[in-house]
Formats: structure tokens, sequence, C-alpha cells
DNA sequence: GTCTATATACGGATAGAC
DNA sequence: GTCTATCCGTATATAGAC
């Protein structure tokens, strides 16, 4: 799948996430109408990953959000109760979508090496098209609660695990190396992760998503199939 | 080489990282007699990393420093000018160590895959040795000022480029394959972060830094050397 | 050299006008 | 539905006693 073909067919755009964040908390949300709702929520969804991705959530005052938005401080108050209700709502919808996508994209493939491509593939795209709100995620899960953290490390752990399944698998069928499964998913979701967290790194070099995606998967069928390189002599002179 | 040999030879300890910031601001700090002034740093900057790296270093505050260190609110201030300027100390000592280390740590190997692997092997070892320090200094680098990110990026795109040196020699050598030595220093990177941003879940699955350090040897070897696998189908059943 | 007490400023949150 | 003005707590930093 190339990542245009992804983005067609996946809702991606800040109002979806701003649609979702609208529906979990309809109630607690002052403004009356769905239109003024979602609008308001979509320039203060922006301003905080804008803002937040610069100098963190914590350093970000209210009123720089006020600035950054257009809204005053009060008129946001509508819209959350506090500054942390804020940034669990925001990493609840990203959540949310991410696992209803990455769950319906690998929904397809079959064999454990199209299985394993469709799966990074996916990771990819998904955080390419929500990069700031996965880089934002990233950073931050240590400000929120006990509960809100450990979802979030529940979400990670679980792609981890996902792949892991799909190597083990390929050993099982034959069809890769035997190689320790745990590692490989491991260093792949190391990959993965630096797509969203090193954005300003590639994009300065021109790769493009599809071409990283190309490259990972490639990494990750010739370790599946080949298992490990001669690791070498471990003395080295000093 | 093994980490306990790397740890005997590399000085590495709280006290040798004290005694360096100690060096490069000795005039700043009121503590007449060096033993009182290595002594109050110590508890200063392990109380910074401890606290630091549990919240973020924004959400510290004094008197969290204060209650963790043992020091009062007051002390601490013979010793740094400000909460920013105690970043800074940190990180710009601990980036001194981390560069002379990996200076003399390659300076043996000579064939591209010794080379390659006493690299992976020295960056491992260290940031092992100094996982708070390197956590820290990833974490917080958005929170220092301009000139201070500035070199903190520079030291890391440094180790990147280090990498994808290597990898060039060898395929000039014909020892490795005609691989892309930017996007596989840029992955190997990815692995090495890893294994500081994510110290607790290789700890939690008793994964030692001598086989995290063969296996990711492994991959990058068998990378230069056989390639990419293939990289297989780009169209995935819908 | 270390502490306590405090000056000063700034942040989150709200009340109430429009 | 939105804004301004403001309350109140807490943070950094310092002064001055011991």
């Amino acid at each position: 799948m190339t990542y245009r073909q992804f983005t067609r067919q996946a809702k991606l755009t800040r109002r979806d996430f701003c649609l979702e964040m609208l529906a979990a908390h309809r109630e607690d949300i002052k403004a009356k109408k769905d239109e003024t709702a979602v609008k308001n929520l979509e320039l203060i969804f922006q301003a905080t990953l804008e803002v937040s991705n610069q100098k963190g959530f914590q350093a970000m005052t209210m009123r720089d959000l006020s600035r950054a938005s257009g809204i005053s401080v009060g008129a946001m108050y509508d819209y959350f109760n506090s500054k942390e209700s804020l940034l669990e709502m925001i990493q609840e919808a990203g959540r949310r979508i991410a696992g209803r996508v990455m769950r319906q994209a690998v929904s397809g493939a079959e064999a454990p090496p199209e299985k394993l491509a469709a799966a990074i593939r996916a990771h990819l795209y998904l955080s390419e098209a929500m990069q700031p709100w996965f880089f934002f995620s990233y950073m931050e899960a240590r400000h929120l609660g006990k509960v809100e953290k450990q979802r979030a490390k529940e979400g990670e752990l679980a792609t981890e695990r996902h792949i892991a399944e799909i190597i083990r698998a390929g050993k099982r069928q034959g069809v890769f190396a035997d190689v320790d499964h745990r590692l490989g998913a491991a260093v792949i979701k190391a990959m993965l992760q630096d797509w969203y967290l090193k954005r300003w790194k590639y994009a300065k070099r021109r790769v493009s998503v599809e071409r990283y995606a190309d490259f990972v998967v490639g990494m990750a069928h010739g370790f599946c199939r080949n298992g490990l390189g001669d690791a070498g002599p471990r003395e080295v002179r000093q």
C-alpha cells in the first residue's frame, strides 16, 4: 500500500480528531452547537500540539495557549476542566483513533512476511499522518496520571507484541529463521518510533515515508530470513 | 570488549561526573573546599536526575529537589545560579565526558566490521553506565536555550555520521554490500537510543547490555553484508 | 557554610460583564 | 458564547540569622 492509498481510506484529519474528542466529552463541553464546538476544539488542539511540541506541555502556560489558539483563557475553559484534563483528552482520542486504524489496516495479509510488512507500513503511515500527536504522546506520557500512563504503556507494548507474534508464527511455519522474535520486535519498534521522533531529520534529508518504510521492511525481512550476521570477535584492540 | 572491561577503564562514576562539573564552574560555586563542593554536587546531581527522570525537569520544583537531595533551597543556590543553569551544567558535563569516552573507545579497531562493532558496543556500554544522564539529556533537550540545544543536536548527529562513515568505508573496501549507509546509520542509532530510553523494559525482560549489544551488532553486520531482504509486494489485500 | 523566612512574580482557574 | 479582570496558590530566588 502507498501512503496516498492509506490516507484516502483512513479518516485522520484534524477535524476527525476533534470530532472524536467532542463525542467523548459532549456533556462537559459548554458550547451547545456542535459546529462551534468542533471549530474551537480544532483551534485549541492545534495550538496545544504546536506550542507543546516546541517547549513541552508543562512549560506551556494557558496564556501561551490562548495566544496561539486565538481563544481567550476564559473561553478555553468551556472546552476542558483543567490543563491536565486537556492533556488526557488529547491522549485518549489519539489512542482510540490509532488503535482503530491499526486493527483494520493489518486485517488483510496472511503469510508472515506480508503480515510483517503490512504492520510496519501501517504503523509508519499512521504515525506520518498523525506525527504531531505521536510525538506529543511519546514526550508527554510522563505527565499523565497513573491510570492514563498505564494505558499509554499498554498501547505501546501491544504494537511490539503484535510484531513479535508475527515473527514467531513465521518461525513455526518455517519461512523465517530461528531468530529472537522479542528482541527483533523491540528494535523494529525502535525504528518505527524514530520516524516520528526525529521527523525533522528525515525531512531535511528528503527521505519520504515510503522510502523509509521500504527500508525498515527490508531490514526486518533480512533479519527474519537470514538471522543475525556474524557478530565478529568480542575483543577489540585497545 | 565486555561491559566489565569497559567500566573498569572508563571513569564514569557519579563522583567523576561532579568533578567535571566543579572544574567547569569552580569560581561560580560558593563552597571553598573542593571536598564539600563535590559532596554536595553529588547530592544535587543525583536528586535532579532522580526526580526529573520521573516527572520532568520543568515539573520538578526547588522544594522537590531540596527534599530529595537533603540540602536546603538556599544552600543549593550556592552551587548554581538558577534552575536553568543547573540544567545546562548537567548537560554540558555529560556531553564532555561522553565525547571523550567515545573518542578513545573506538580508536582501536581497523577493519570496518570490527570498527562498526566497536562503535556500537562503546555507545551501548557508555549509555548503560550513564543511563540516567542519557535519558535526562534526551528528554530535557527541549528545555535548553538555543546555543545549548544546538550543541546537543550536534553531539547526536556526530554519532550518526560516525557510523555512516564506517559503513561507507566498508562499501568502498568491498567488505560490505551496496547499502544505504545514511539510512543504515539512522536506524542503528535508533536501536542504540532505545537501550537507554526503554531501560525498564529490557531490565524486566532480563536482557543484559552485552546480549543487546551482540544483537544490534548482528543486525548491523547482517544488514551491511547482505543488504536488505526482499521487501515483498507493495500491494496488500484490503 | 547552611538554614529559615520572605520578597516578588507568575500560573491556573473563575467570576461576571457584555 | 466570549472576554477581561482578578483571586489565590505556588514557584524561583534571595536576605540575613546562626
